[in-house]
DNA sequence: GCGTAATTGAAAATAATTATCAATTATCTC
DNA sequence: GAGATAATTGATAATTATTTTCAATTACGC
């Protein structure tokens, strides 16, 4: 059961957020891309069906989606945020191609003996976690060797 | 054998980086705490050994501790970064807590098997990854219940 | 002391995000 | 289908974090 606009919709009415086409614009672009997209990105190909978007509008809606777990938000270390439709459901990670951006979910997700290790070492009661990790995918390990 | 600001203007030399006032009150500021500082924190803090320092020569000398490795960067899920001078020499991660942003570090990191575990799924030739825990630290848990 | 390349700080530029607020509008009610 | 209303929107300005530019200064080897 793959994401869809029309699915995310339906979920925003659900909790009684207004549909707006605005907001609707925002879902198609989301869910027309498996890439990772700045706000801005998101701005401008919104903009293609709704020249009168605001950028504002685009942060807000992203809030709202990330706030409902429909959007996964990557950190790059160097601090800029991607979005993109979330794929898994449930708990997973992100894998980022440093070439290309492309980011593969995967969902083996081992820390939690390590969080109980560290938590009755440290005595901390532990939260969450943020894990990302960072390579080459396949095409930019070969366009990298060139 | 811990960092000292001398060790670190050691190091700094013996790398053929000048060892300028600005840069020894930086360095004095880092060793003085175990705390997370923002450069703008950091700033302030340097300001009172050395009213004329600027902000960019903050930013600059945090840059080059960075890439020499005696700063450890952490990564709040904000986006706002903190530094603080590094305590274990070798590969560790961080945990942080949420109320009073006290960095406690760890060394266990239990990812090279699910990382090989990745990269032979994903065909990724993995290059690093990001990790930190989150939670509240004994004093801030107590806290909390109040 | 001198020469020189590295370093500095003021100022402006850039980038990413957030706050303000009056105007608009999606949806509920009749 | 209108009308009421609270949510939503976008223009604009404000903030925050960081980087760039560049002329003046300075640490350090000779
Ligand atoms: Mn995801
Ligand atoms: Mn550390
Ligand atoms: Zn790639
Ligand atoms: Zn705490």
């Amino acid at each position: 059961m793959k994401l869809t606009a029309n699915k995310i919709a339906g979920i925003l009415r659900e909790q009684g957020y207004k549909l707006t086409p605005q907001r609707h614009a925002v879902l198609k672009v989301m869910a027309a891309t498996h890439d990772q997209l700045t706000p801005e990105a998101i701005y401008e190909r919104a903009r293609a069906a709704r020249p009168d978007i605001g950028l504002v509008t685009v942060y807000r809606t992203l809030d709202l989606l990330a706030k409902l777990d429909l959007v996964c938000r990557i950190h790059a270390p160097d601090g800029c945020h991607g979005y993109m439709m979330r794929r898994p459901v449930d708990h997973h990670h992100h894998l980022v191609c440093s070439g290309c951006r492309t980011v593969v979910d995967f969902a083996e997700c081992s820390l939690s003996e390590l969080e109980e290790k560290v938590s009755r070492e440290t005595s901390f009661d532990i939260t969450g976690h943020l894990l990302e990790l960072y390579g080459l995918c396949p095409e930019c390990r070969t366009t990298a060797v060139d």
